[in-house]
DNA sequence: AGAGTCTGTTCCAAATATTGGAACAATACG
DNA sequence: CGTATTGTTCCAATATTTGGAACAGACTCT
């Protein structure tokens, strides 16, 4: 079969349909939860690229299935099911029950926010964190993605992938400048990389936020099918990189730490 | 087609295989995500009442599209996907911002932990919360379903209910009982929801957990394609009902003016 | 060890759903 | 009021799913 996605959509297409026919609506749904604004059924045929009656019956499925919504002006909206499922998947998701009171030490250790993240392609999955103090109601980012190269997670946990793998990821990177520090190139990351990889942990030298500074270690099991990691993360006013270094070391601790229980309580067998 | 699902799969059978291809891979995922332990291929197999090859396929499919994961044990978890789009779900969702500092006001009135549910079948989803205080590390329900007949925010969202979309919702009720206070009729809970109806405002007098009260209010669009509540929770023993019957009022108000936002902020056109 | 049972995986013709173009409504717009 | 534009429905060709059965691997029990 031939699609329409040689070039024509180049300047729309929004998210490479996925494979299969799951993967094609899984793509539909990300482009409309992707979205800053509401999206009609126009705006989503421009994005998808796909055939009007064919983008007419996938959206249909997926309000059929609670997965979306559409409200009275016709605006597709992300539906509620995606929340319960993920409500279920993160309060039963073994690795962050097993990490969680190590979170919480390393908090009360240093008295800033300590995040959870794992490995996903090349983007970096929060998915637990304590919060130094509610001062702004930054609510919960717990599912929010960060690109690998800019984040002290990311880098920790690219430090620890074996060759082949880590050459894979590094070459599906695209950089983007967030700050005046982020890496743009394989060659100024690999560095970085170098250096976590001797120390055991690495930094975020205000590379994603600007008076944002973190320090970061890996986590892994042993057959690297969970690739993460632990940071404690501060504001720079607050936190100097002479404090970063002297943390290094209880957050690295963590890390292995969390590695060891993993490796007991998930995997013993093998 | 014909589908062995008449009786034979009645005591496994866990969620009802949805309609479409579509709706039955979500079944699958549903039963895997809801699962308390992991399962492994022919627990789901056992569950799912689907035929080998078909539901290896399917799992094969979730798997690929990061909706599932495979570890080494031959168990399948949710994936991190799922978060991911939950993470985008929550943080675009106009519902949720719009009610945002009404919350919070009601907070800084009460002092005690304010709910936000929308209604979605027989269950109340919640989908914001400001908490009381960061008492033990309750982490955050959002997300989290739990049945409209024993909690006073789905009492407050049926009360407003048209009277054919009521009649509908309550035949479809299945009632279990969680504690000594909860409804177990359609009677029952009728009569909460008169009361309700005519005051503008529900209780749960310990009916979903014990030591646990709430008052609640309804809150709805003009076409009720959205039904929801905002409510108030407590302990026991920091709560007493004439306490709630104190803050029902401001409840009541702040869930008004939410219905007045949400009109105008997100349906001005008829 | 060997037979038996239980898993998980692969294969393939038949049944079914998806595809995508085009015709058909229903709006907005000039 | 005609004309775009947008949303919806229809249907034969096509690709996918279906589900039974055969296959392979792991475990248990004798």
């Amino acid at each position: 079969m031939e699609r329409n996605e040689p070039d024509i959509s180049s300047p729309a297409a929004a998210h490479n349909s996925g494979t299969g026919t799951l993967g094609k609506v899984l793509s539909v749904l990300e482009t409309v939860v992707t979205s800053d604004r509401p999206l009609r059924f126009s705006d989503i045929l421009a994005l998808s690229g796909q055939p009007r009656g064919t983008l007419h019956r996938q959206l249909s499925h997926l309000v059929e299935e609670g997965l979306l919504t559409q409200g009275r002006d016709l605006c597709y909206e992300p539906g509620l099911r995606l929340l319960t499922f993920a409500y279920r998947a993160w309060s039963k998701s073994q690795f962050r029950t097993v990490a969680a009171p190590h979170l919480r030490r390393l908090h009360e250790e240093t008295g800033e926010t300590v995040h959870l993240g794992v490995l996903r392609g090349t983007e970096i999955i929060y998915v637990d964190k304590v919060e130094s103090r509610q001062t702004v109601r930054m609510q919960s980012q717990i599912g929010n993605a960060s690109p690998v190269y800019c984040t002290g997670l990311g880098k920790a946990a690219l430090s620890v992938l074996p060759p082949d793998r880590l050459a894979d990821t590094l070459g599906k990177l695209i950089f983007h400048r967030f700050t005046a520090n982020t890496h743009l190139s394989v060659a100024s990351l690999t560095r970085d990389l170098d250096e976590a990889r001797l120390q055991g942990y690495a930094f975020d030298r205000e590379e994603h936020e600007t008076e944002i500074r973190c320090v970061a270690a890996p986590i892994h099991d042993a057959g690297f099918d969970l690739v993460a990691g632990i940071s404690v993360t501060g504001p720079a006013y607050r936190v100097t990189m002479e404090q970063l270094e002297n943390w290094a070391r209880p957050v690295h601790l963590a890390a292995m730490a969390i590695s060891e229980d993993v490796e007991i309580r998930l995997g013993p067998g093998r």
